[in-house]
DNA sequence: ACCTGAACACCGTTCAAGT
DNA sequence: ACCTGAACACCGTTCAAGT
């Protein structure tokens, strides 16, 4: 079941006439994901997306592998929780674990993205994690079980995002979308009554309009919980 | 980068000279995943171990979408997590969340077989959500609460076994692995010491085998916790 | 009912060559 | 330094045909 792409939606990254750059790639990139989801990013399509030829990109990154790395940097650099040095940190790091959601939330692609590659590779990476094991470090963990908690966090965040209710596949019609969510609920109703009865409860709760605040509020004070849990629990 | 896979492993499910079922091909497809990975589970190779046309396949599942679909079935079908009803739900979440992450740890490739197919038409996700439901029901929370959280534990499940520490590539020799990790041990050791202090002081901190079971032990507590402080804040 | 053969539209990647 | 052209080994999938 493929699709012959005749046309070629242009992510607006090759009307500069600039050269080529990492930076340039991995932007054009991560809207190609963001848009059409992380399976569209081919090194083929993304130079027609740029008006160039496939093995051009190889001058910029050794490999796809490489490549996707280069996305996930690049979107991750623009994270910025510095929270003030003098709160407690319970809530520096409930800000520090929004901010990564929020990131996630802009793009995405982002969780997909994070899964495919070896983000220990990245900048980004270290980066945030250095931080939340400085903060964690804080609350009395000891290194080993804060990398583990980190690791859990970051995780987390992309299981919430991935998870969001009422997520339908990238580059959807909005109209459709409605549609799409209908036939979900739908489909979950029909299941077998008599040994699936919470499930049918479930759909049947799940209103037209899935209520995202209230989604994000409470599974973000259900995975910080656990970790104030730990912290009290020495 | 390819390898030209001259010699083919069989997974010995061939051997028995029956014809294709869904079952034996789904057998076949999980012991090759948790052996050298899920990007080695191509139509093409798959059949190749079934010593079968790859067209052969597609009179049993309809696209390779069904074909992991039912991988994921089959694999998360051994689930059997009956705890005693008299038990409080604390008890019984943590018993059947083990019963999860232990499927995951016998099928390594689970967590990423998980990611790549959409679970909800499963009937062993049913099932597992079904009941979770119901206990989580208990414990005084509201079938969307319920659903979230079931969601965000399936996810924390397969991040937990996906992030084991000392993870290595599906395939590869022990002496191999440990020389693996020392390597990857001593790159995050050379990150730049004035902003990555805590990368470096966990670096050094982790021995040359890990401690598997503190891991495990100390995360489903702090995945488990946190569902039981929201309980506890109503 | 169950499987094969040949073909098609894609992929990532290498290697030599162009400017 | 930066990019192109042609080729190779893979992929999923369709369609007509065989038993």
């Amino acid at each position: 079941m493929y699709v012959v792409h005749e046309t070629c939606t242009l992510y607006g990254c090759q009307v500069t006439g600039d050269r080529l750059t990492k930076a340039t790639v991995a932007e054009c990139a991560l809207r190609l994901a963001d848009a059409e989801g992380v399976e569209a990013v081919t090194i083929r399509r993304l130079a027609k997306e740029q008006g160039v030829t496939p093995m051009a990109l190889y001058w910029h990154f050794k490999n796809k592998d490489e490549l996707l790395l280069g996305i996930v940097d690049h979107a991750l650099a623009t994270v910025r929780a510095d929270p003030a040095a003098g709160d407690p940190w319970q809530k520096r790091l409930r800000t520090v674990f929004e901010a990564v959601v929020a990131v996630m939330r802009e793009h995405p692609s982002l969780p997909t993205l994070l899964h495919a590659v070896d983000k220990t590779q990245t900048e980004s990476f270290s980066r945030a994690t250095n931080d939340t094991l400085a903060l964690l470090s804080d609350a009395g963990f000891t290194v080993e079980e804060g990398y583990w908690i980190a690791t859990h966090l970051l995780n987390a965040a992309m299981g919430l995002v991935a998870g969001e209710p009422g997520w339908c596949p990238p580059g959807m019609a909005s109209e459709d979308a409605a549609e799409w969510r209908r036939q979900k609920r739908l489909r979950m109703s029909l299941l077998p009554a008599d040994r699936f009865p919470m499930m049918i409860e479930y759909a049947a709760s799940v209103g037209d309009v899935p209520d995202v605040d209230r989604y994000y509020a409470f599974c973000v004070d259900l995975i910080i919980a656990g970790v104030e849990a730990m912290a009290a629990s020495r």
